[in-house]
DNA sequence: CGTCTGTAAACTGTCGACAGTTGGCAGTCT
DNA sequence: AGACTGCCAACTGTCGACAGTTTACAGACG
């Protein structure tokens, strides 16, 4: 997507801030120091600024005058409201999926659905990794790069939650499960079908984000 | 949404420098030149390249390395990868309006309706602003905040592709016809009807923008 | 005449320092 | 004791300057 790799400071800095909000290194709601983290990256504030900027403007940040950045702290209303930008871009990602999937695209999603199974049976927990795997397959095979550029920012969000679902098996199950009814209607190419099965994973997913934050 | 009003010179250079992008005064392609615009805007390069970096990553400017931010160019693939991204929110936004509109909101978007038949049988052309009014009316209808700030950064860059559809009689005139439709829709609860409806309505727009890019 | 090369101007990337604002703390007054 | 006031430290916002890279140009060479 990008260059081999940012050769600016401010692009790494990009980088390592936001693995440092995404992993909740920066807790939510904390400030974010500009010399201490500028010390740490071993830059000078103004990259570091400009950084901040971008990912604030990404929505991984939020700017308050005269105090700086603050890693923003989501309420139920703000989960809700991210679902269903993400319900939205997904559904569409599924349905196009559907009209536009080749061999290749299907190979790849039931190379991740097997992978999981094969974790699953094992006694390993279904992995965010491979669910997310998963995902991004659907949005190679719908080749619509400006909805995959916005879902990556939403899963983005969604991970800033840090509700780790990963514990509850049955919600592993049900959603193993969601992956292999929307590889049928991805492979059958019935795209209305696929954004309904994409509606209700979804849709399960939310409620047991919004249940896991009561907490 | 965002603060009463930025009051740092990064805040306001970032309004300043998106309204010079989406009015064409720096035209698609053109380089940006940090000396320049700083000194224009009665600032140093600081706080000018803390606004670049946000207007960057909300796609209004592409930055590459050592050589500054560049106006994007847009071409035909481009701008079909937008409209799948904008069918997708708007679509649904459209579905969550006829799922949620109120007295108020059903108010709101006839008379926006109305002013565009007076205006155009005056013989006044369709403007943009109504067009946008009306998309703001059906977003506000649909009372999710991710989605509508997430459509308001697409319209922008629709805006920047700068294709003026406004002379085009007949597509006014089709334009006015799916508004009133999705009203319809939307005041009878059928979120599948104005769903198709607008997915039909920015079908059109984006044959039409393409065909016009075409010179 | 076209191409290549070396040099200089222009521009971006980065830093350190200064100014203004915010928030907390101690001291004072009621 | 509680509230108010004034000061101080910490931090953000901004600027000017320096270093490294790119680009344009002029001259040399095939």
């Amino acid at each position: 997507m990008t260059q081999p790799l940012h050769l600016s400071l401010a692009g790494q800095a990009v980088d390592v801030l936001r693995e440092l909000v995404l992993t909740g290194e920066l807790p939510a709601g904390s400030r974010v120091n500009e010399v201490e983290i500028a010390h740490r990256l071993g830059i000078s504030r103004g990259p570091l600024r400009e950084a901040i900027r971008g990912l604030a403007a990404e929505g991984l940040l939020e700017l308050v005058p005269h105090r700086g950045a603050r890693v923003p702290m989501a309420d139920q209303a703000e989960v809700k409201a991210l679902f269903e930008l993400r319900t939205a871009l997904e559904c569409a990602a599924a349905e196009l999926a559907a009209s536009r999937r080749t061999d290749v695209d299907i190979a790849r999603l039931r190379a991740v659905s097997e992978e999981s199974r094969r974790n699953y049976h094992a006694g390993v927990k279904f992995p965010y990794r491979l669910d997310l795997a998963f995902h991004q397959a659907l949005l190679e095979a719908a080749r619509s790069p400006r909805i995959a550029e916005q879902v990556r920012l939403v899963q983005q969000k969604v991970v800033l939650l840090r509700a780790r679902l990963e514990d509850d098996a049955p919600h592993q199950f049900a959603s193993m499960d969601d992956h292999d009814e929307l590889i049928n209607a991805v492979v059958a190419g019935d795209a209305q079908r696929a954004g309904q099965i994409m509606r209700k994973h979804l849709s399960r997913v939310c409620a047991q984000m919004i249940t896991s934050l009561a907490d």
